[in-house]
DNA sequence: CCTTTGTTCTACTCCTAGTGTAACACATTT
DNA sequence: AAATGTGTTACACTAGGAGTAGAACAAAGG
């Protein structure tokens, strides 16, 4: 699992980490049960504070994609990660929302935009950038 | 142009605005050469501080949707707003890609992502919340 | 001339992000 | 039993974004 952090990124860099790690759930490198790194290993591996790498954890855990085992280690969702719920649909959708229509504003076809989310979906399923 | 502000959204007040006038302009409610309130009166009319209606003009202007004339007004940009770039569509791509990501652990299929862009699109289109 | 326009400046509050250090409680390992 | 490693919590500090507020400036337009 190789992680970049860009640090003059104005997304912090808690979040980017967090993003990494979810891109690596979709391509199945990182399988339900496979324990990540702990937050003083991880922290010292990036070159980053350890309270950086908790809260990216608990990112990932307020959307129960990871379980925190107190005083034991972090897991990927060990039963699998279910199926979005209609309200986590919605709110995807409405996180999507300004995008398309910044793309609508720059003259993009819906198929324009349709073909950007099916590149995406292969890009990360195949882990390149 | 109705405008509808969260103040306890996350997102701040200034992007919230910018994005509703860009989704008029997607609209069509918005065409290019429509003059926009003056930062004092929609501040007034808006219910907000002048500063954040001037932080989500520059905004809009950053990226070209309008353009401020100085000592004048602000107006949808006149010409009509170019197609998008490829650095632009690139840019998009990579802002959408983590809610890929995120959709592609919650078992949604690329075609549930792609219709859920479909209906934004008509969403927008139509003004429908 | 006078109103309106965007612009700029200062000042202040509140919150997030990030780093740093330290300590705690508990599980695992030695 | 002791040592180590775990997530957790607390306090402190810096830096910057977001928002509000008031004031003033220079120029366009009626």
């Amino acid at each position: 699992m190789f992680i970049e952090i860009q640090t003059n990124s104005s997304v912090p860099i808690y979040l980017q980490l967090a993003q990494q790690l979810i891109e690596g759930i979709a391509r199945g490198e990182l399988k339900p049960g496979d324990s990540l790194p702990s937050v003083r290993a991880f922290a010292a591996d990036l070159g980053m504070n350890m309270h950086t790498v908790n809260k990216a954890y608990h990112y990932l855990e307020e959307k129960e994609f990871i379980q925190i085992v107190a005083k034991s280690g972090v897991i990927i969702q060990p039963n699998g990660i279910p199926k979005a719920t209609a309200e986590e649909q919605q709110r995807l959708a409405e996180q999507i929302r300004p995008l398309v229509a910044e793309g609508l504003v720059l003259k993009l076809s819906e198929e324009e935009m349709v073909d950007m989310v099916r590149e995406l979906v292969q890009h990360i399923k195949e882990g390149s950038s």
